[in-house]
RNA sequence: GUCCCCAUCGUCUAGCCUGGUCUAGGACACGAGCUUUUCAAGCUUGCGACACCGGUUCGAAUCCGGUUGGGGACGCCA
């Protein structure tokens, strides 16, 4: 069996678009048939070799690998011979405004269609007008190239958005007309933004490439589309891709159109970045960090690096959420947010940061139960509760209200950051207060 | 307007084909609690749906018809 997935570089992958392509990747390779890319440029004006680049890029990037690549504008001359064919049987005639337009004369005929997901579906090809095949400009029609193309290509299951249906019976009256044996059918449903229309900027109609530079992983981005449509069963939700394979089945896709969802998609990502290894986790985080001018290449601690992910990756829904959580140990001087600050200048406590500088310097072994230790018994010494001190604290050191556990955090961050850090608090409150 | 598709919690879905095991299961979101140095995470728990009407049947979420609602297509775009 073959199919193939056909996008038009008019515009970059989308979200829809990718679930089409992942149902017919997942359909070949679970039936070990061929999967077949065919990009349809036929439009010279409006195709965009960045548009190209970015398909390409973004399918790859989702894992969705192809057997063979075809550009339909190397194919004019297959059109207009087929074209030819027809003209010469009489079934479709040159346009009478001399244009050089083909027209294929549409029979009245009722066609029932057996589609893999709705089953039989009829119409009437009576209420359908003469179709245009090769326009004025001597390309194909989209109904024409997509046919001529089909057949060539040897596809034997058609699996696309349902709102191609109703181009169906246009296709396959041609697929008649030409004696092209007729391959199967399956429409699957389309995705629907959050106000229950077409997916528009807001709902998350965003080139799939968006969703990689807002953090998402391609594992958590494709599992999510997966979900939309179609289950592995036995309430399972979280699945990889390759292990999608054994289960999937296109007869098991859905009829309902399905709502995007961005705060499951969320979920599931930071699923993805939970269980991602750390040392994966690293490589992913950084052209972020990079981007923040938190690392460079020839700056950075690549063990600092993952320790710091340790304590980050249960917290974070996107690489970027991550980033900017984590960017505080990257710094030399931590920006206070508002918020922060307000709690850092509530009460004077220079005198309990001198003693915890001076013990945490002391320290043989800077780990989280040791610094444990001291801070408890400063803060007991200086009377103060383990909240009162330890929230001031983590302001000086993060300049942030919330984060990780705070003996965790310290010995992440170090002895010689933290005492940097707790003594650049002591002068800032005395300047404060002056 | 014409034609086509669809209809289970707010959202994604399981169940529907092969009617009874469904006082309809899971997940996200939301509420409460536990945990706790904060925020998350995690765990426990709550809220929450078979669109409506009629038919078939001993029995319908499941089968049939209609209504309503939603979506899509009617380009020399793809």
């Amino acid at each position: 069996m073959r199919v193939r997935f056909a996008p038009s570089p008019t515009g970059y992958l989308h979200i829809g678009g990718a679930r089409t392509c992942l149902f017919n990747w997942l359909y070949a390779r679970a039936q070990g048939g061929s999967f077949v890319l065919r990009i349809e440029d036929t439009d010279q004006a409006r195709s965009k070799k960045e548009y190209l680049e970015e398909i390409l890029f973004s399918l790859k990037w989702l894992g969705l690998d192809w057997d063979e690549l075809h550009y339909q504008s190397q194919r004019f001359d297959i059109y207009r011979q087929v074209a030819q064919k027809l003209l010469d049987a009489g079934l479709a005639y040159k346009a009478e405004d001399g244009s050089g337009a083909v027209i294929f004369r549409m029979p009245q005929k009722t066609l029932e269609i057996d589609d893999m997901i709705h089953g039989k579906i009829t119409f009437d090809t009576g209420l359908i007008k003469d179709q245009v095949l090769i326009k004025s400009d001597q390309s194909p029609t989209y109904n024409f190239a997509c046919v001529v193309d089909d057949a060539a290509m040897q596809i034997t299951h058609i699996i696309r958005g349902d709102d191609h249906i109703s181009n169906t019976p246009k296709q396959v009256v041609l697929y008649e007309a030409l004696g092209y044996p007729l391959p199967k059918f399956a429409h699957i449903p389309m995705i629907l933004g959050a106000g229950g229309g077409r997916m528009s900027k807001r709902a998350g109609a965003t080139a799939i490439s968006e969703y990689r530079s807002m953090g998402f992983l391609s594992g958590a981005l494709v599992n999510y589309l997966m979900l939309l449509g179609w289950s592995p069963g036995n309430n399972q939700e979280i699945i990889a891709l390759k292990d999608a394979i054994a289960k999937f089945d296109i007869q098991d896709a859905n009829k309902t159109a399905a709502t995007f969802d961005m705060n499951k998609l969320l979920w599931l990502n930071s699923q993805y970045i939970k269980s991602c290894p750390i040392e994966e986790l690293a490589e992913l985080v950084k052209p972020f960090l990079k981007e923040r001018n938190l690392i460079s290449d020839n700056n950075f601690d690549g063990k600092y690096l993952e320790d710091v992910l340790q304590l980050f990756k249960e917290r974070a829904s996107t690489l970027a959420e991550l980033s900017d959580a984590m960017a505080f140990f990257f710094v030399k001087d931590v920006a206070m947010d508002p918020a922060a600050a307000e709690k850092f200048f509530a009460q004077d406590l220079n005198a309990a940061f001198g003693a915890l500088r001076s013990r945490f310097a002391q320290l043989s072994d800077f780990s989280p139960p040791r610094i444990e230790e001291d801070f408890r018994r400063t803060a007991a010494e200086m009377g103060l509760s383990t909240k009162q001190l330890i929230h001031p604290l983590r302001v000086a050191l993060s300049g942030k209200t919330v984060g990780p556990g705070m003996f965790e955090m310290i010995a992440t961050l170090g002895r010689d950051r933290t005492l940097e850090r707790i003594e650049r608090a002591i002068q800032l409150y005395k300047n404060k207060s002056r």
